[in-house]
DNA sequence: TGGCGTCGTGTTGACGTCAACATGGTGACC
DNA sequence: GGTCACCATGTTGACGTCAACACGACGCCA
């Protein structure tokens, strides 16, 4: 875990340079107050904005600043207050909309803090990857640390640093660790009786890939919803949360014309499946009704615009990093899960199924 | 500039809390050198892997860190080095698909560098929000900024914490700064002389956002082709980049029976506009052709699947991130602007016109 | 057996900042 | 006119780490 620092280089022999060659830092606390003719510790309180400071001492040390283009130094200041304010978050494939969504949602929940995000991208999201990005980021400068969807089953807790405050969201780590997720079974369960309601007699499932905390949750509250009316539980189709992985799945589906409602348990590939249903000749919503999960920014205007489950990312967002920050401060420690609610929105990828041939 | 770093309490009476008390930090060298018998000095050894520790002293010491769990200060250890290997990254709304793909090539190609990056979204583009953001970084703890689209035009260049290493990316920084940018003209000409080929007799466009840089350059192409074939040259139909904005402009659009072939500034629009013309029932392509720009990552599965420009985020990434290394290793200070080239991906959105009325 | 290199480990100081305390000067009040 | 409070500023030390150097013990060779 100890992991080496080197390869910074940095010039030991050439002391103090001439004015204008480029040096490995820039001036410090002490260049700015030799320049002023003061202390340092004047300038670091002109630095840090106090008013105890003279005027013209002030004018005269952010003169100084200006000209030797003084900017405060992060590394002393992190060391002496202890902090950096700076959270970590390590995610999978941030592309996808999910992840981005809620990355976006906790930097701009974290810059409300007045705290910055780094981000580490991990290849997979197993124990593993996540463990050893967990490790990365330990030795980066951060004080807390959100994981997205670290979705792969794991025997235990992860080997986190010691005393690294943590929130997870979505992941396989609930239970071990604080988390706030989404309403996962409440969604799947309102798009599934949604389509129930709609007169389908049942509903077929595009799932996540199996070893998915959040597509296993999906998957079984659909199944559960199927069972609550005794609808017969048609065998899932198993996807990567790829479109591709969709529009293999629509195509199966497509080519079976007792389907006539598909719950899709991201936008992505409810997209793939609508684009297989397209391209075998089935009317959406005329013959076979789509339902997607996430709300995705393009869902309203995917053809035709998808009917889905929408998920608060910014609520989701806000919630992990006041979660990480009460942490941070001492005053969480308890092993909650928070639970987002989520909304059904309805638009035309739904309707009644068509007339039976058989009735 | 100078912005207060307050805030962040720390127990200064509290010396020696007794074992398992939550202390703001966690054991030092101090504490396990103590523990091991040892002094800091070999402490340390040990924790940067060095060899010239007997073996029964590293015993020792892995012991007393794994006790006090120990784990390396990395505000320290940067103050010593003058280094975070950290990157900062500024960009606006990066939920966005081109945003967040890029994001995700810089962290990729960082984290194959050995470095992290952390991020800063900002409301908007403009000059004064993306220097706010920079400033605000500049008290994290970064080596180098990364911007991302800072669209808006700006007189100069960014007021920049002095000897801060930056490279920007599609933006208007161009020429005040490094660059590294997608082939905008080269793409938006081919898209245009795509539909051309077509046997078109002219391309209307759905552009981005007029204070964007690279939505002004992609219009400037498709006029440059146009005129080049002496085609008419319609108005402009301007949009914000989102799929609603290319929604409005495709009903518009829609409703124009001379309309056969639009070009969108960027994929999501296309989404909009595509949704538009099934809505008023024009066939894409059979009636109206449809080209994107970025190939997004459910382009491919749009209906019909979008015929776009397809930018090498990854590639734009890998060299992003080089270059500013370059700078931060003080071996780079040209301001080129380096273009990655484009490929056409010609899919199902795309046909010859419709035969003429007046043929 | 003396000189010298090597190996393991300890000591010192510096990175840049800022809190706590110290100092000296100015003005107010009785 | 002396005491005291207050203000602007300076001095000291500590945050945790690590490079440079110091040092003692041991082994080798002449």
């Amino acid at each position: 875990m100890l992991v080496s620092f080197r390869g910074v280089k940095r010039p030991t022999e050439t002391q103090h340079e001439e004015v204008g060659a480029v040096e490995g830092r820039g001036p410090s606390l002490a260049d700015v107050a030799e320049l002023a003719g003061v202390s340092t510790q004047t300038v670091s309180r002109v630095s840090m904005g106090l008013d105890n400071v003279r005027p013209a001492t002030r004018d005269r040390v952010l003169a100084a600043m200006a000209q030797l283009g003084y900017a405060p130094n992060t590394a002393a200041r992190a060391l002496r207050y202890g902090s950096f304010r700076t959270i970590g978050m390590i995610a999978h494939r941030l592309a996808r909309t999910g992840e981005s969504r809620t990355v976006e949602a906790v930097v701009e929940a974290a810059r409300t803090e007045g705290y910055t995000v780094t981000l580490l991208d991990v290849e997979s999201p197993s124990s593993q990857d996540v463990a050893a990005a967990a490790a990365r980021l330990s030795h980066q400068a951060i004080d807390g640390l959100v994981i997205v969807r670290a979705e792969t089953a794991t025997p235990d807790s992860l080997a986190l640093p010691p005393r690294m405050p943590v929130v997870v969201s979505d992941s396989r780590f609930v239970g071990h660790h604080p988390a706030v997720g989404t309403d996962q079974a409440g969604g799947a369960r309102s798009a599934t009786q949604h389509l129930l309601d709609l007169g389908h007699r049942t509903v077929h499932h595009v799932a996540g890939p199996a070893g998915s905390a959040p597509a296993q949750v999906r998957a079984e509250a659909w199944r559960a919803a199927l069972e609550a009316v005794r609808a017969v539980v048609p065998p899932v189709v198993e996807g990567d949360w790829s479109a591709g992985s969709g529009y293999a799945a629509g195509r199966a589906l497509a080519a079976d014309p007792d389907v006539t409602a598909i719950f899709c348990a991201n936008d992505e590939m409810a997209a793939g499946v609508l684009r297989a249903l397209h391209e075998a000749g089935r009317a959406v919503p005329g013959e076979v009704s789509v339902v997607g999960f996430d709300d995705i920014l393009l869902a309203e205007h995917l053809w035709p615009p998808l009917t889905t489950v929408a998920q608060d990312f910014d609520e989701i967002g806000r919630r992990l990093v006041a979660r990480l920050l009460r942490q941070v401060r001492g005053q969480d420690g308890a092993d909650l899960h928070e639970v987002v609610p989520v909304e059904l929105r309805v638009r035309a990828s739904t309707a009644p199924p068509p007339a039976r041939r058989d009735a």
